[in-house]
RNA sequence: GGACGCAUAGCUCAGUUGGCUAGAGCACUUCGUUUACACCGAAGGGGUCCAAGGUUCGAGUCCUUGUGCGUCCACCA
């Protein structure tokens, strides 16, 4: 064995090991019962890979690598999410260059530019910290495979009348330009104005309304008031003059309005907000659009046209105070939905797009996470939170470049759509034309693509029919799917797991994972989360390269599933600290065996019973925590074992029979297989310094190319009762009471003494082993 | 406004069907180089388990209410 365990040459040299053998390459042939997982495929996009990334990966590769090590034939893939708005939004940053001024392939080329460089990226920190995916089975959204799988799942929706293409107002992004989906708004708190307005009524007399959208004055389509509301009772069914554009609206009510926010009166326009929106569609309101998607007014603003939104409100503010019909302002704060990906406050604007049909299945949807295992199990609650509170079908048509394209083309003289074939997918419909020579409608022969590209969850909700169909049989992928795992964290329950699930149901009546394990987030010392802009973290290569792969995995094994867990360098060194106990514990040992101590003796004394009831106590709740996904749990039932009772208690109590001129046998095949069991339940977390001491040694023995193909270690058939167990705690406490002797008075506790008198109640039978151990001459009982 | 989670030693956290004389690691104090390891070992100090009520022979653990923190969702003229 080595003289000494350099963890930052003996980690990379396993690493070439496992490539070089394959040790995590799935065999679709074998017979093992399949366990498969739906690896998130994080966004490349991402160059800034923390501590949250390595916990999450790291915490799925735990469950991974003890289902591998407990008989299944695991498949791990391993994707890249590089399409969509992600990466384009990425891309435009990095190069600080506007989708509206370059050219549709320049800019995508750039994004698969940054595609591979970001795929690379990760593939590297993976490797390094030890992930077992199976790198022969890798996808990213953007090739043609998933294209192909997106777009059948497109035409399949369709068919099934699942997808409609509809106009009606929806979410807009004016800095992306597009439609985006009720997913992919966030919250944000702003400081604004709450201003209060005179409108006129048909006798010229004041109307107060209060609004925070003032630059949508000239977009006013209606009034509001309560129906009970007796201020304004007579006012109901008039018309009211707008100030500034001078038009005429009408007055109407409705339940929805409350008489004691604001004057009572509500200003609805083309579109404000939800509400307006609702009122537009109950009330079947005129339509007056003032906003253009670039986020500019046009022409029905008046002097206003061609302004962005911020500035015409300042612009309409001023002139309002001036014609003194601003009566007041109040600072408030409030929250408005903004673009998750860039912040920008969302607007609403009519358009034409995609939707998948959601809000008629929300019972489905529901009954669906009844049939999934969740861990932790509160987190299915926000999945039915999220499901509850759906208000909009799902948008899935984005008007960017980067993404997978719709497989459809328009008849130019009739507008009829046409589909492509299965047969012909993937296609890029802007760079080839139908399979058909006219439109069956109207016989054109001329047709445009659909320009449009897909909402990048459309791809990566397929995930687990993207993965099961890199293989061709369709026995393969039987079993293959549902998977058998989805590990996520939770902020993407609503989009990934819930799309997921979505495209599951309508295409297969079927889950598309049988478990879930959701796993929280990574903070910083302080319980900030970590990020970017903060600048609140050291790059984990960079601590790796400090205190090696396996001490970083430690960390990460401090958090129960879906908790948050602290960034902590003292953990990290705990974990190289237990890295260079387990290869102390391990020269020690082995200095002693030989591959002929590997049958357990029949001649165990007491201490040896002990320790090995011990370990299967640790073995059995062990694999009940792993089994369950505690993961956290089983890593302390090792840790209490490894460090206090085999290295504290064990290895000490059985030195004095292993020095003797004849090496104790008993001992020595103990040792075996107490050794050979620690690496072995250790080395789902600490892969690289179990594989040094399993090859080392066990190997020979075992006969599997890596520790990591070993099985899960079973319990051991022990001769020993209750009873037993208990007398002998009591003699390792009568050890305690002499170590606290000599503590006491000093005294080194190697140091020989030649009477003792023990106050602990100690069965007489293990006197000898108390004597042997404290090195006590004459041992007496009080 | 709704939902969920958290609150235990100076710090980070275990404590899973109520039995706890409440634990671990770090930090702190004292001691020990003992033929695996000083990245070690031994011994020790340190807690009205957020608050108030309740159930029970018994509550850190269950129930109710409240407080504080975090997260998600909704409202948002």
């Amino acid at each position: 064995m080595l003289d000494k365990y350099i963890f930052s040459e003996r980690e990379d040299h396993w690493r070439k090991y496992w490539d070089e053998n394959e040790i995590y390459k799935f065999n679709p042939e074998s017979r093992k019962p399949f366990y498969s997982v739906d690896t998130p495929p994080p966004y490349v996009s991402a160059d800034h890979l923390h501590f949250g990334h390595i916990m999450s990966y790291s915490q799925a590769e735990f469950v991974v690598r003890y289902k591998r090590m407990a008989g299944f034939e695991v498949f791990y893939p391993m994707g890249f999410d590089d399409n969509g708005l992600p990466t384009e939004r990425f891309v435009e940053k990095k190069y600080n260059i506007n989708k509206k001024h370059t050219s549709r392939t320049d800019f995508v080329e750039k994004c698969l530019e940054e595609t591979k460089i970001g795929a690379e990226t990760y593939r590297k920190l993976w490797n390094l910290i030890g992930i077992s995916v199976d790198w022969s089975k890798t996808y990213s959204t953007i090739n043609e495979h998933c294209q192909k799988n997106s777009q059948w799942s497109f035409l399949d929706l369709y068919k099934k009348g699942k997808i409609i293409q509809r106009e009606e107002p929806g979410a807009w992004c004016t800095t992306c330009q597009t439609a985006i989906a009720q997913a992919d708004l966030e919250d944000d708190e702003v400081d604004s104005f709450m201003n209060y307005i005179n409108f006129k009524d048909e006798d010229s007399n004041n109307l107060l309304i209060a609004t925070t959208r003032p630059e949508l004055i000239s977009a006013c389509v209606a009034l509001f008031v309560n129906p009970g509301d007796t201020r304004y009772k007579d006012l109901i069914g008039k018309q009211a003059i707008v100030p500034i554009s001078n038009h005429k609206v009408p007055v109407l009510s409705d339940e929805s309005v409350d008489p004691d926010f604001g004057s009572g009166l509500m200003m609805v326009c083309t579109w404000g907000d939800n509400e307006d929106a609702k009122k537009y569609r109950i009330h079947n309101l005129e339509t007056r659009s003032i906003l253009e998607p670039d986020g500019k007014l046009n022409d029905l603003a008046g002097e206003f046209s061609g302004m962005k939104l911020k500035d015409a409100r300042e612009a309409i503010i001023a002139k309002l105070k001036e014609d003194n019909i601003l009566v007041k302002q109040d600072e408030i704060s409030h929250v408005v939905n903004v673009h998750e990906r860039c912040g920008t406050p969302v607007e609403l604007i009519k358009t034409k797009q995609f939707f998948i049909n959601i809000l008629d299945i929300k019972e489905d949807l529901l009954s669906q996470a009844e049939k999934m295992t969740w861990h932790p199990a509160h987190m299915k609650q926000r999945y039915i939170d999220w499901v509850k509170s759906l208000q909009w079908d799902w948008c899935i048509s984005r008007q960017r470049y980067y993404g997978v394209p719709f497989p459809v083309w328009y008849c130019k003289e009739c507008g009829e759509m046409i589909l492509a074939e299965e047969s012909e997918l993937p296609v890029d419909p802007t760079a080839k034309s139908p399979n058909i020579s006219k439109c069956s409608k109207c016989n054109s022969t001329e047709f445009e693509p659909e320009s449009d590209v897909m909402d990048t969850w459309m791809t990566s909700s397929l995930s687990p029919q993207i993965t099961s169909s890199l293989f061709e049989s369709k026995d393969v992928q039987e079993k293959l799917y549902p998977a058998s795992l989805r590990p996520q964290a939770f902020e993407i329950i609503r989009t990934w797991l819930f799309y997921t699930v979505v495209k599951s149901f309508y295409h297969f009546n079927s889950i598309p994972f049988k478990d879930i394990m959701i796993s929280g987030h990574g903070h910083d010392e302080k319980g900030q989360k970590i990020s970017k802009r903060l600048g609140n973290y050291v790059p984990p290569e960079q601590v790796i390269e400090k205190y090696g792969a396996d001490a970083m995995r430690y960390w990460a094994t401090g958090a129960n599933l879906g908790e948050n867990l602290r960034y902590s360098e003292n953990e990290i060194k705990n974990g190289s600290r237990l890295v260079n106990k387990l290869f102390n514990a391990s020269k020690f040992s082995l200095s002693f065996l030989s591959n002929e101590d590997k049958d357990l003796s029949s001649d165990l004394l007491a201490e040896d019973k002990w320790i090995l009831n011990s370990l299967n106590k640790t073995i059995r709740l062990a694999t009940k925590y792993m089994d369950t996904y505690q993961y956290s749990r089983a890593r302390n039932e090792i840790d209490d074992f490894f460090w206090s009772k085999l290295c504290d208690n064990y290895l000490e109590f059985v030195k004095p029979r292993l020095y003797a001129d004849e090496p104790d046998k008993a001992a020595k095949s103990v040792l075996y297989q107490v050794l050979l069991t620690v690496i072995k339940i250790y080395a789902p977390f600490l892969p690289f310094i179990t594989e040094e001491i399993y090859q080392d040694f066990f190997k020979v023995d075992i006969n599997e190319k890596s520790i990591h193909l070993s099985s899960w270690p079973k319990e051991m058939e022990i001769d020993i009762e209750l009873d037993d167990v208990l007398s002998f705690e009591k003699a390792i406490e009568a050890v305690t009471e002499i170590r606290r002797y000599k503590s006491d008075n000093k005294l080194s506790l190697a140091k020989e003494i030649d009477s003792y008198e023990l106050k602990t109640e100690v069965d007489k039978e293990h006197f000898d082993f108390i004597k042997r151990v404290m090195k006590v001459n004459n041992l007496s009982k009080k």
